[in-house]
DNA sequence: TATGAATGAGGATTCATTCAT
DNA sequence: AATGAATGAATCCTCATTCAT
């Protein structure tokens, strides 16, 4: 692929996933070329329809995402500290607004691989931890990891907030007192 | 108003309801009439555009959500017991669908005083919680009601499911171990 | 017809003549409707459809056109007189208005004919004028007739205003001839 | 602008100006597009919507309008004969159908401008006419300008046709004085 | 390869007319 | 006879997608 041509397909992605965000996914083609500095033809060029150009999108989330839990989990920690920096990375990807963008998807292999995936890896994590009690082990893994996702695809989510810091020290096992913060971390 | 009318209407916003929720907002208005058996004429005799239907729609939830908040808020208990009564009686509400639907509405006043008196009204047993000892008091009352409504408002969210427990859990003050359930309130 | 029935039907046509004078022939039938303080049906009633209550209003306005002209053309005074005085008749009939609206009427015979003896009756007053020498005996007299249809159908003619009296006096006989065309501008 | 899409915007304005005259204003996009050779997507994309090709039109032949009226009035000769030419011109302008086609436009700064311009122009050409004696001075100069736009925008106006002449003639100065009122009847 | 014009199916909305109350 | 709700064809307009330049 020429340069240009990367170069474009990137102002593409990027330009629409800001449009997208800021004026729902309503958005029309013609739209989001504009917005990327190209005509309607090259963005047809390098997405055959809207879902391709929509599901490339979710796809570098998820890709993102995945690529963060297997990296975290393959690192050192508890379970819980490894859902809670997951969690951190998490603040960077536009993952509440991919969620809502696959709804209007129409089925698509990869994204339910990714998703699958991610999934599996975070399950993998909430159980671990529930074994060297790091996490609640009340909950089956599963909820576990759909109160972590609550708390990180949260619409204006950012690393530590006082939300999602909450629900994740709801997830937290133990006799230690869940939700104060330690002192070193003062919620904002 | 003739009986007719009446009957048509209802049918209309219930049909138009079950339609997003199966489909998505991006349902035509030619099929919200046909699943409602009227033809769109008279739908739109009944709602001028699309926007007044959807409006509607969400007007009855957030409705139906003040008044519960208010009509609990105004019998006995502590806060957090509220908040759980409150949460258990969202269940049969759609604020899921509801908080997705109002994003593509235009400013609506009506819509924005139902949100706002909502929302003081939970505050304000937030906060009365707090006092009460019910309610955790190291989060903003504001804090809470976010934490709250997104155990309120998740697509699937039924009454007292793990998910919305363990959030509403996660709200509790005091000494008492958090997510525990008590003897008496076996987690479903 | 029962009194209240002719009132509507009366108030039907009044209120559509100053709804389409104020606001263009594309008014509504339900606008119509509510300006004569009836509803739809009740209009359907009196008028099978549009065109029906819209060749009404024509057939009133023609029928007096016809009535005053064949008053005037049996009383006295030269033919020129007679078309003036029809004129100041004239200015109170909306017959600017009505020319616009039959030419969205389909086809019909009883307007149609109404404008032949109306067109008719004038053409012979102008012959007659032409006869009398009260009328300029170098046009025909349809010409006359047509020159005296704009005087008389102009949107906002009143009775005897500059432009009208301008028209008319160019219509008139005699011995001044400021029409008659100077050498060099032979008439074409 | 390429070259066929220049083509394609003049067949839209052509075709919707005959189909216009030929059909009344009621005409449909869709078969203006068809009378152009194009789908409908095309005449929104020229037009954005169905006021934009009607001022299109209008705008058309007022600029034509205003172009002969100030090419015409830099020339040499009497006012009238000024007008007489002018008229000449007009009669190859649809303008009693822009006339008409005006009334069903919202507000439009440009075409206000173009009519305000012709008519100032059209004022000017009349007053000299009265000062050079070439216009019968007993009358407003707009009231000759209404005078000779009655003969301008008339339906099937050719030039020169009787009618047109009459009424230009009407408006000539000079000592033949055919509209002096009869002493009976005095001039409003 | 990029451009942007053209296409046309689809969706919102209007309104003349019909019909149940 | 009046009312006003219901109908549905017709119209405007949008936008994903295709294609000529």
């Amino acid at each position: 692929m020429r340069a240009d041509a990367r170069r474009n397909r990137e102002r593409i992605v990027a330009g629409a996933l800001d449009l997208f965000a800021a004026r729902g996914s309503a958005v029309s083609m013609e739209d989001i070329a504009q917005a990327a500095g190209v005509a309607v033809g090259t963005l047809y060029r390098h997405f055959p329809h809207r879902h391709a150009l929509v599901a490339q999108i979710a796809e570098s989330a998820l890709t993102d995402l995945l690529a963060v839990t297997r990296e975290v989990a393959a690192g050192r920690g508890t379970g819980w500290q490894h859902l809670d920096e997951i969690a951190r990375h998490c603040a960077g990807l536009p993952l509440a607004l991919v969620k809502t963008l696959i709804t209007e998807l129409p089925h698509n292999d990869v994204l339910e691989r990714l998703n699958a995936e991610s999934n599996a890896s975070l399950v993998a994590i909430a159980a671990r931890g529930q074994r060297d009690g790091s996490v609640r082990a009340d909950l089956a893994p599963e909820e576990v990891v759909e109160l972590f996702s609550m708390a990180t695809c949260r619409a204006g989510a950012k690393a530590g907030d006082s939300v999602s810091t909450v629900i994740l020290d709801g997830l937290r096992g133990g006799g230690t007192t869940r939700a104060t913060p330690a002192p070193d971390e003062p919620r904002r």
